[in-house]
DNA sequence: GAGTTCTATACCTTTAAGGTATGGCTGCAA
DNA sequence: TTGCAGCCATACCTTAAAGGTATAGAACTC
């Protein structure tokens, strides 16, 4: 069966008359009688009762009529649904972020993204940089907000800068740190640190070690965690401080005190990332509103300090 | 767009791969990606994104792939359906009814055809004789229950005895034919009477006058009902008396008295109608069970008289 | 870098959709 | 009653398009 015995039988039931339908369908009227016919055959039914000047719905027929319409209209929604979907007015986007460095951009990004596009669903998924960049490879991930890594780690990738965001340091309420408004580096090589996992986070190491090897060739690394929410919980329980992008003062809530650092390290760079082509509709149209979005940014957002 | 497109596109999504969609669907795989191909134009969405190794789904075709496999079950539905109906599995019947003479029939019936074929929908219509062989001869009505008419009536149509009921007279509470166990023909001559339209019903009218043939060439008709109720009521207001059929007592509920009459008239035959060719199978079902309920009704229905 | 595994292109074969001509039945009208 | 008009079915031909074969070209594997 094609859709082809549908819309002829439909034309001819709604016509009650094979030669009108047959000129309805802009085709001669014996092919069509045979396309019913088929149809009959291969359903097995009599759809219609024949007399020789007559044809009639039989009840099967009447039954047929009113599927078939219904199957007709069908496909012509999902081909519209279709459409909108290809044109980025539908859709879902799926977009992986690392929790810390990016709630300011992520926030002001869905605000406007939902207003202008709400028929397309945004799925958020929090994750390290690491599983970001497998993600999108596989196809799991449209877009990943993350810190800039090294440009290695993009191969294949497109991405694009979208703001940097200061390093502090965290530590504890009632650490001596909090007694000055700036600490040095080669104070804080000095104690015990806490970071993200090497295996997850490569950056995060990779950046550390870099900032402390003017003081020290093994930084006290102490205790490595997967997540930004687990690395407050460690400095608020006293296991160490911690290099960490300013923005996460406005996860931590208070709970830890974060101070300016120095000398003034270079800024953490956040980028957005995504496939260099084939990416859907509402991929294109999720990045366009990010990238669009940075401009808007402040450059910085402020010096807000946790007290 | 054919249902062919759906079904290969299918296959290929579901395989993410031309070559074994191909072989899935036995056939070769340059036709396959053709097809494809013509129904990415056609809809004018890129359904897959193609490497020179690979093809996978876009987002537009995850959603295409939802679509398509959800009409191909609806069509596998419709057509089960369909075949149901046609083998009298489901469907609908439409049966015109005399409302006084058949209740017994229509009753007993139902209760055997509600049981049998629970799938079945019957629309029941009242209406008079005349208008359910229109009916019938329109494909409005698959069967009618009707007093039995003149051959030349049914003409065109089959029908089929189911049984016969007693006439009686129908008159008052206070009427003076209340003090005697039978009343006479050449007494109900002499009443005003009243009976159901000439023009709707014409048996009712004929038999009227044929069994008062030999008492009077006029009879008095000073009122014609189109329904039993009216009649009833016309009746119960003391209009004039009626020749009806015995089984209108169930109908009137005691609000007039029924009361054989004398010389007996033959009893008024009851029939089932439907046309003689092309009858749904739900139709063709209720006549099954129709004759074969009237074999186990009994002959007629005792001699219960209104008090 | 040869081999394998895909998809795409080119071109041919075959199936079946669509067209033309016509016959036959039926119902209506002269 | 006969003739004509209307309508469906059959027969046969044409044509469009589905499907097949061969092969090129790209990319991944060993």
């Amino acid at each position: 069966m094609e859709l082809r015995h549908l819309r002829y039988f439909v034309a001819v039931a709604e016509e009650q008359n094979l030669t009108r339908a047959a000129a309805r369908l802009h085709i001669s009227q014996p092919p069509l009688s045979r396309q019913i016919r088929d149809l009959e055959k291969e359903l097995d039914v009599s759809l219609f009762d024949r007399g020789t000047k007559s044809i009639r719905l039989t009840e099967a027929g009447r039954i047929f009529l009113i599927e078939a319409k219904s199957i007709l209209e069908r496909i012509n929604a999902s081909v519209d649904l279709v459409k909108s979907v290809a044109q980025g007015k539908r859709g879902k986007v799926h977009v992986g972020y690392a929790a810390s460095p990016t709630v300011d951009i992520l926030r002001h990004t869905l605000q406007i993204f939902y207003e202008d596009h709400p028929e397309i669903d945004v799925d958020l998924h929090e994750m390290s940089s690491k599983a970001m960049l497998r993600a999108l490879r596989e196809h799991e991930l449209d877009v990943a907000l993350t810190v800039s890594l090294s440009p290695r780690d993009f191969d294949g990738l497109a991405f694009e800068k979208l703001g940097a965001h200061e390093i502090n340091v965290a530590f504890h309420q009632k650490h001596k740190f909090g007694l000055v408004n700036e600490v040095s580096l080669r104070e804080i090589a000095d104690q015990p640190i806490v970071t993200f996992t090497r295996e997850e986070h490569p950056e995060a190491y990779a950046g550390l070690c870099k900032l402390l090897s003017p003081y020290t060739t093994s930084p006290n690394i102490i205790g490595e965690y997967d997540t930004a929410a687990s690395l407050i919980a460690a400095v608020e329980a006293r296991r160490g401080v911690a290099l960490v992008p300013q923005t996460l003062a406005q996860i931590a809530g208070g709970r830890i005190i974060l101070r300016p650092v120095h000398p003034t390290p270079p800024p953490l760079p956040i980028a957005i990332a995504y496939r260099q082509s084939n990416n859907s509709p509402a991929a294109t149209m999720f990045i366009q509103v990010a990238v669009a979005a940075k401009a808007k940014l402040a450059p910085i957002s402020g010096n807000v300090l946790t007290v």
